[in-house]
DNA sequence: CACCAGGCAAGTA
DNA sequence: TACTTGCATGGT
């Protein structure tokens, strides 16, 4: 098998798909929330946590940020981890109101490395989460690597090893494509896609994929 | 019924 | 450093 190169991937699955137009969030501060919520967890779940904060009409940075912790978990008990994760949207709306006032606009004009540090010193962010929020709702050009792009590298022999950690699986694709936002918003977006429709483990659908002739030239 | 889904932190050796 | 475990709902 010869190994694909990262462009030649896009190309094919841009070609398939078309574009994803990601976030499914309409406004940066619903990224930023459906960011956390997601965290090992199933999109639909997500769905109907942002809703039940819509239909209510707190699905705004004032509103959640003063939200007692017990209420707010209840709120977003269809995601799952509820009690994990209003902790963690209250640490991260905190951060966001001590850095920035509270206001997202003042948030997304931070350089990137800044906020990308100030991001990962809130208890409940981790890199994936920071760098949906970077990418996503504050436009920077850093790559998000979750499980279906670690599963992607491992499958086409470009991950270093089975223990290739996130920062190096980041740099891999940092290395190989300009560094815009577009491009890594769609590529991102593109995988997610590939991986929920193809690669899951009940009901795979391998050999429909775009990349499977790839893999198998 | 068992397994899985767009992580992360804390504990153990 | 390298595992392991807790956190939890809803779909298949």
């Amino acid at each position: 098998m010869v190994k694909p190169s990262l462009i030649e991937i896009y190309d094919r699955l841009f070609a398939f798909f078309g574009p994803q137009h990601w976030w499914p969030g309409e406004t940066p501060f619903e990224i930023i929330v459906g960011a956390v919520l997601t965290q090992n967890t199933a999109w639909t779940n997500v769905e109907k946590a942002i809703a039940n904060l819509k239909d209510r009409g707190l699905l705004t940075f004032e509103a959640m940020v003063t939200l007692p912790h017990a209420t707010l978990a209840d709120l977003i008990r269809p995601a799952g981890y509820f009690n994990v994760k209003a902790s963690r949207l209250h640490n991260l709306l905190g951060m966001i109101q001590d850095r920035y006032a509270g206001d997202l606009d003042l948030f997304a004009q931070e350089e990137l490395a800044a906020l990308r540090q100030n991001l990962l010193e809130v208890k409940g962010i981790g890199p994936e989460t920071a760098d949906s929020i970077l990418l996503y709702a504050a436009e920077k050009p850093t790559f998000v690597i979750d499980a279906y792009t670690h599963r992607l590298l491992s499958r086409h022999g470009l991950a270093a090893e089975e223990g290739a950690d996130y920062h190096e699986m980041q740099e891999l694709f940092m290395a190989s494509l300009p560094n815009t936002p577009a491009l890594f918003n769609e590529y991102h977006a593109l995988i997610v896609r590939t991986g929920k429709e193809f690669c899951k483990k009940t009901n795979p659908r391998c050999a429909e994929c775009p990349l499977f002739e790839t893999l198998n030239s």
